[in-house]
DNA sequence: TGTACATCAGTGAACGCGCGTTCACTGATGTAC
DNA sequence: TGTACATCAGTGAACGCGCGTTCACTGATGTAC
C-alpha cells in the first residue's frame, strides 16, 4: 500500500534526497550560512524554483539537513552504544566506543557536526521536529550509565549540595530510575566529550595537540569514570592506579 | 613622541574604533557570516568605499575582531587568575574564577565567543596575528595549576602509557615544569571547559538544564579534580568525599 | 480499453535586494622651505 | 609667518555578482468513469 505509490511518488522522494545530498555537499564546501538554493538547482540541472517543490523555503531544507546530521550521528551511536549490549559487557568499554564513534563521525562530516554543534545559523531557529533527532546521543550515553547501574557496576559520584534541586529536576526528566548525582555528572560529561570533538574540529588543538585520538581516548575514560563508571582498560593501553 | 601625532592620527584611531565597534553591534545581531562592510559604512554615515582606507579588505577587518575578542576573554581570564595570586591561595577556587570569569564573558559577548569558539567562519582562515592572543586563557589556566604544584598542592593523576610521548611533547612545548601527565590532562580540561560553555550558549541545554551556573560550577570543579588540584570548596556548597 | 479531466513537476522571466571591491575625484590636513 | 607641495580621508559612480522568492505557463503523469 504505502510501499510503492507510482512513478510520480517515487521521483519525489528520490529528487527530494537528491537535494539534500547536493546540499549536504554544499554544505561541506562552503559551510551552512552560504547554503544557497540556487546553487543547489544549478548543480542538479533545474531551475532554482523548482525546488520550491520540495522545500517550501530555504530554512526548510536547513532543517532537513539538521533533522538528518542528528539522525545521523545518533545512529552510530546507537549502533556503537548496541555492540555487547546488556549488563555482561564492560560499560566503560562501551561508553568509550559511544565517545569514538561519535567523534568519528564528526571528523567524517566537519560541515554536518558544526551545523548541529556549531554555533548557530544567524536568523535560523531550529523548528519541535529538531527535539527529538537531537536527543539521541544523550539518550545512548545514558542507556549505558544505566546498564552498569544495574549491574551494579556505578560508583556514585558525590553531589554538591546546592546542586541537589536541579539533579533532582535533571533525573526526574531524563532518568527517573538513576541517582540524581548520575544524572548531572552526566549531563556535563555530554557537554565536555563534544568539547573535546569541537575544540579538535574546529582548529583549537591545530599546532598543540597531535595524537589526538589518544587524547581522546584518555580524556573520555576520565569523563566516564566522573559520572561513576567503574575501572575498565583504556583500549590504547593500561591504567595507573586512580587518585 | 608616540602619544599624540596630531588631529589626522588621532582621528585614524577614533574611525578605526568606531568602525570595529559597529561591526561588533553587527556581529551581535546578525552572526559573523552576514557582517558586512556596506552595512558597517551605512550605519557610521560613510560611503562603503570609505572603509576601505581603514581595513583592506572584509576578512582583515573581521581579523581585528577575532584578536579583540580574544584579548577581551583573555584579559578577563587573567584578572580573574590574578586575583589572590600566588601560593597561598586556595587553587581551586582560582581555577573555578578562572573558569566563571570566561563563562560569564561569554554569556555577556555570545556573538564573539561564537567568533572566536564557533564553528570556523567559511572561507575565512586565521592568520598568524591570533595566536598570540588566541592563547591567553590557556595560559592562566596553566599558571593556576603551575602555582599548585610550586606549592606542593597537586595531586598529579595517573598517565595512560599510550599517551606518554604525546603528553611529554605537550609538556615541553606548554609548561616544561610541569608532569606531562598534568599538561595533558590540562589540554583536554581546557576543551572540556569550553564544552560546558559553548553547550550552554549554543542552545544544547535549552529545555534540559536550568540551573546552568551550579552545573558549570560543580562540573569545572570536577575538571580541575582531574588535572590534579586538590580539594577546595566549591563556593555553591560543601562537597562530599571523593570517590 | 479509451477518453476527459485533475494533479503537479519543472520552466523561464522577473522583482527587488545586498554584497565586496575598484577607481578617478575633491578637498582638507600636514610638511618643508 | 607665508607659500608650494604632498599626503590622505572620504565621495560617488560603477562593475559584476549572487541571492530568495513569486508567478503564469507547459506538458507529462495519474485518476475516474
Amino acid at each position: 500500500m504505502s510501499t510503492i505509490r507510482g512513478a510520480r511518488e517515487r521521483a519525489r522522494i528520490e529528487v527530494t534526497a537528491a537535494i539534500k545530498d547536493e546540499a549536504r555537499k554544499q554544505l561541506a564546501a562552503e559551510g551552512a550560512a552560504k547554503l544557497s538554493l540556487r546553487a543547489v538547482a544549478r548543480e542538479l540541472g533545474m531551475v532554482s524554483s523548482a525546488l520550491y517543490r520540495y522545500f517550501p523555503s530555504r530554512d526548510d531544507l536547513l532543517t532537513a539537513l539538521i533533522v538528518d546530521a542528528y539522525d545521523a550521528v545518533g545512529e552510530v551511536a546507537e549502533a556503537a552504544g548496541a555492540k555487547g549490549d546488556g549488563r555482561s559487557a564492560p560499560d566503560a568499554g562501551r561508553w568509550t566506543a559511544v565517545a569514538c564513534a561519535v567523534r568519528e563521525w564528526a571528523l567524517a562530516h566537519p560541515h554536518e557536526y558544526a551545523l548541529i554543534y556549531g554555533s548557530p545559523v544567524p536568523g535560523y531557529t531550529a523548528p519541535q521536529d529538531t527535539v527529538g533527532p537531537a536527543s539521541r546521543v544523550g539518550l545512548v550515553l545514558i542507556g549505558v550509565v544505566r546498564d552498569a547501574h544495574r549491574a551494579e557496576g556505578l560508583a556514585v559520584p558525590a553531589l554538591d549540595p546546592g546542586l541537589r534541586p536541579e539533579a533532582a529536576r535533571l533525573a526526574a526528566d531524563l532518568a527517573p530510575d538513576l541517582p540524581p548525582a548520575v544524572v548531572a555528572a552526566l549531563v556535563a560529561a555530554w557537554a565536555q566529550l563534544f568539547g573535546l570533538i569541537s575544540f579538535e574540529l574546529f582548529g583549537q588543538f591545530n599546532r598543540v595537540v597531535e595524537a589526538r585520538e589518544q587524547l581522546f581516548r584518555h580524556a573520555v575514560h576520565e569523563i566516564g569514570r566522573s559520572v561513576g563508571l567503574l575501572e575498565g582498560r583504556v583500549p590504547t593501553g593500561a591504567d595507573g592506579p586512580g587518585a
